[in-house]
DNA sequence: CCTCTTACTGTACGATCATTCAACAAGGAT
DNA sequence: ATCCTTGTTGAATGATCGTACAGTAAGAGG
């Protein structure tokens, strides 16, 4: 019998950054460590520095990751559900969950102090943000209303991004229903 | 001459609180080492848990000390400048720099990891809530509208949140004038 | 000037950290 | 069945981590 067995280079790091995300949840950066996510993963020390070079890189995979399974896809949607689907999406269970956002958080907190995550972010973060927008304006569009769908996206943003703060700092404050309609109520003046 | 000065136990504290909050600020929750503290305030190895315990009672000294900077005081303010004046605290300059939204990022990403500093973000939350929610009552009242002080309260705190994590990823997306814009933007359409 | 409290020093300790690297072997290709 | 690519192992390294603790001395009070 194999003492192991070799998965292709995308299937192990996926299986890699799947170990990592729990390792954030539960402990923050303190415990994305080698040691940790190469023993949970049932694999050798060597194996993450070889697939990803360095933790730092690594950490980028992950926000990369995160990034993806919480934003969902608008492209296909009609224009007056985009906004929705965007919500939905957002605040799914399993996305505005407590794990997930305790993730969150933690790789926030390390955008500003390190600079591959840095620029992870400004990679993903100008397509969200696009999306928002887009969003935003498809909606005032189709209901002929004219907005600034900038400065609209930017605070909605915000508010979302409060939202999953509170919501994992203390999950009792907010439920997912409340956090839509704090998004709606933000968005009412200016889409009707 | 003597080999050292020794100062009060708050003054000292206090030293050790600021330099931590440097430590945090530049290199996020992996800089708040006893070491780097230590070698920064120019004193030994042992001040820092003989004077806080632990690190993770110390973290939780300078989300206090960061708390108590950043939120102003309210109370004898009359009843309708109050909402401004904790907008003019927040997005203050000091306040708002990266350097301050840096460690707010980092302690927000403790906070759900660290037993101790939990039970500090509860503590100082609370407060911090009720100030909100009591700002925003009194303006109602003064305006003589009825308002959801709890939700808008909750909703403000939320976009508050988020637009100083966006700040602190990305200085240039948003100014201080444009975050208190979308704050009062937020509130104008239920407090006119 | 002496005493006493306690702020303070500095070493020691065991654990854990990220990274490097040479050797091994799984499994598709030929 | 053999070769070859490369995913994988595991030990070694040197730095750094938090905490414990026994001893030192500063400086206020008597």
């Amino acid at each position: 019998m194999a003492k192991f067995t070799r998965l292709s280079s995308e299937e192990r790091r996926a299986q890699l950054i799947d170990v990592g995300l729990a390792c954030l949840s539960e402990g923050g950066i303190l415990h994305f460590t080698v040691d940790r996510i190469c023993q949970r993963a049932g694999v050798s020390r060597g194996l993450v520095l070889h697939h990803f070079g360095s933790m730092a890189e690594m950490l980028a995979a992950v926000y990369a990751r995160i990034y993806r399974d919480t934003v969902p896809d608008l492209g296909l949607l009609p224009p007056e559900a985009r906004l929705e689907a965007l919500l939905d999406g957002i605040f799914a269970p399993t996305a505005f969950s407590r794990d997930t956002l305790a993730a969150w958080l933690t790789l926030w907190g390390q955008v500003a102090v390190t600079p591959a995550l840095q620029a992870e972010h400004q990679r993903q973060f100008r397509v969200y943000q696009a999306q928002v927008r887009d969003a935003i304006a498809a909606m005032a569009e189709a209901r002929g209303r004219k907005v600034e769908a900038d400065r609209l996206a930017s605070s909605l943003v915000c508010l979302i991004d409060g939202l999953c703060l509170q919501r994992c700092m203390d999950p009792d404050v907010i439920s997912a229903e409340a956090a839509k309609a704090a998004c709606r109520d933000l968005l009412a003046p200016h889409l009707g």
